[in-house]
RNA sequence: GCCCAGAUAGCUCAGUCGGUAGAGCAGAGGACUGAAAAUCCUCGUGUCGGUGGUUCGAUUCCGCCUCUGGGCA
């Protein structure tokens, strides 16, 4: 059976993927799918490291700025666009190369992982009105009563979970232990080439580092404080973005400038920490360590290439 | 120069009424299947500044020294 090309490039942040991403599109003839899910939102550019037009040098970038920063996007949604993304490029003869740091949603469309067909928001809202009532210790026997495997696999501390095992229950009637483990079990529906970027962790904490000293420099204060003129606010999933977050406690008075550039390059430590601990075990991929490449994109380019074209 | 207070994990500090020590942060590892840049879990041995003394035993008490704050001249 026939399964569609894809080239997925993705690592934690600050490794280079964009660079690479559009050094590999024009060598390809390629087309860019963001797996990112901070760089959906429009007026976003700064903080989440989009891209900027002259750095996409020409090549089509798709699910960039797809969202108004108060509108709410879930893997859901990131697997429904992605999928039209794939078909329309692969039907103008090119080849999708997926991109980002969003390692959710790389295996949500990887594996085609089913999701319910309505928004959970109505079940959602329910459970989260008996767990402010009722406590959530209440909310984890339940998911107990219900689905006692669950529990063996969620923390009661991960509210997250408990809620959303609860939800997909009432939703579906099928108990969510059952649908990770029928999930978890697919087999990728594309014939991929799929990369994770690397390098030594220090160095990786380093460039961290200069990276969000360069947003700063770059104005993502006011980048945020246009966001937040238009009131959007802490609740909002995109708010919750590293760099907006910090930043908005900033212009709230709730911390210092010092104190927000301090959490922020802390949060993007951990972030990127939590990244390679996601790609660690996901199969299939090829981990490229850019210090064996001497930190050369066109090196890593052709290689990508030819591992593209041998096949 | 004198007086006072410190010197303990990478950092900030707690503590041991004398039996070789523990928190937060940093850091490390992990989970994750419709909020995922979110959410959650696990992991703490270091000449207790140096040196002499008292003691069965000192990081803890005492002396001296070094360094760092602060104050007085």
């Amino acid at each position: 059976m026939y399964k569609q090309p894809l080239i997925i490039i993705a690592g934690p942040t600050a490794t280079g993927k964009t660079k690479i991403s559009v050094e590999l599109a024009k060598a390809l003839n390629g087309c860019i799918i963001s797996a990112d899910s901070m760089q959906v939102y429009r007026g976003m550019d700064i903080g989440s490291a989009k891209a900027t037009l002259t750095e996409r040098e020409g090549i089509p970038h798709y699910l960039l700025d797809i969202r108004s920063p108060e509108e709410s996007f879930s893997v859901w949604d990131f697997q429904q666009e992605a999928k039209a993304a794939v078909a329309e490029i692969a039907s103008q003869g090119k080849m999708p190369i997926l991109v980002g740091g969003t390692g959710f949603y790389i295996q949500a469309l990887l594996y085609d992982i089913q999701f319910e067909d309505n928004p959970p928001t109505e079940a959602r809202a329910k459970w989260e009105k008996i767990a402010a009532e009722q406590g959530y210790e209440y909310l984890y026997q339940k998911l107990k009563e219900i689905d006692p495997e669950a529990t063996t696999k969620i923390h009661a501390n991960n509210h997250k979970r408990v809620l959303r095992a609860l939800e997909y229950y009432e939703l579906t009637g099928e108990k969510i232990s059952v649908h990770n483990q029928r999930e978890s079990q697919k087999e990728s529906v594309y014939d991929e080439f799929f990369y994770v970027l690397n390098m030594d962790r220090k160095l990786l904490y380093q460039r961290i580092e200069q990276r969000v000293d360069k947003m700063m420099a770059d104005g993502l204060i006011e980048e945020v404080k246009a966001l937040y003129d238009k009131g959007y606010h802490k609740e909002m999933t995109s708010m919750q973005g590293l760099g907006y977050k910090e930043i908005l406690n900033y212009l709230s008075g709730e911390w210092s400038l010092e104190k927000a550039v301090y959490e922020l390059k802390k949060g993007t430590r951990h972030f990127a920490k939590r990244q390679i601990t996601w790609f660690k075990r996901e199969k299939n991929v090829e981990w490229i360590n850019l210090e064996n490449y001497g930190f050369d994109y066109h090196k890593i380019c052709d290689k990508i290439r030819r591992d593209v074209e041998k096949h």
